[in-house]
DNA sequence: GTCCCTACGTCATTTTTTCTAACTATACCA
DNA sequence: TGGTATAGTTAGAAAAAATGACGTAGGGAC
């Protein structure tokens, strides 16, 4: 009776913490190392991610920075704004950067994702 | 000399505190009409505007809720609210071509995406 | 098996931040 | 002048978050 599942329709996170896990995970970074390009403690992180009493709240500028997803995404999810197209931070986060890209620096990027996805 | 200066070039407000003060005059709230409406104190609200020692953040969420204003807006000012919809067709290609990526390579094109626009 | 190492979760306590409650200042108007 | 409304500033109290220490789980190497 089940459907063979597809791929895998990757569970999308629910909360702040698990978002900024997930979005953690995706750049191989650790709690440890996460923690380090912060500046805090790796307690703190864990904290966060687990939506402890500790919350991001005062370092949530430095975290979506570091990690390059919005703030709106780290908090409310995926970005209602933009049913469209544009759907994650990261692709969000994506996008704005190839906006201050140069004609030139724009083709090397689209170069680069062909290439990527041809599994290069 | 001096160009007649056109209506009045609203000097935009540089900082999360004088952001706040502008979207509250918009709306045309007093500091304590907007505290009400937050459940805090008048001077909370003082501070935040007068950008004392990194205030706002715990109620950062609920203030950008109550002013109907993004958190992008309020912490950093360019309006970050725009990008959300892919429109050319070239930055269509890039989403798709991303989608396709592992969440390595994806990290990679981020990474890659970056470094172009820091000037690498 | 067990030793070790890495990554992570949780707790008690300390440290930091932020709120509140006065108090002060300025502007406006009767 | 007095009264009102709005906003800036300060000290201390209250709340939040960070730290450091401890515990757990998984994987290799031996």
């Amino acid at each position: 009776m089940a459907k063979p599942q597809p791929p895998s329709p990757p569970p999308a996170p629910t909360t702040p913490g698990e978002r900024l896990r997930a979005a953690r995970g995706e750049r191989g970074l650790t709690q440890e190392g996460l923690a380090a390009r912060l500046g805090v403690s790796r307690s703190a992180v864990a904290q966060w991610e687990t939506d402890r009493a500790g919350q991001i709240r005062g370092n949530l500028l430095r975290v979506a920075e570091v990690l390059d997803v919005s703030l709106e995404y780290l908090l409310h999810g995926e970005d209602k704004r933009a049913p469209s197209v544009a759907a994650s931070g990261d692709e969000l986060a994506l996008l704005r950067l190839y906006r201050e890209l140069t004609p030139e620096d724009r083709a090397m990027l689209l170069t680069t994702a062909r290439r990527l996805a041809r599994g290069g």
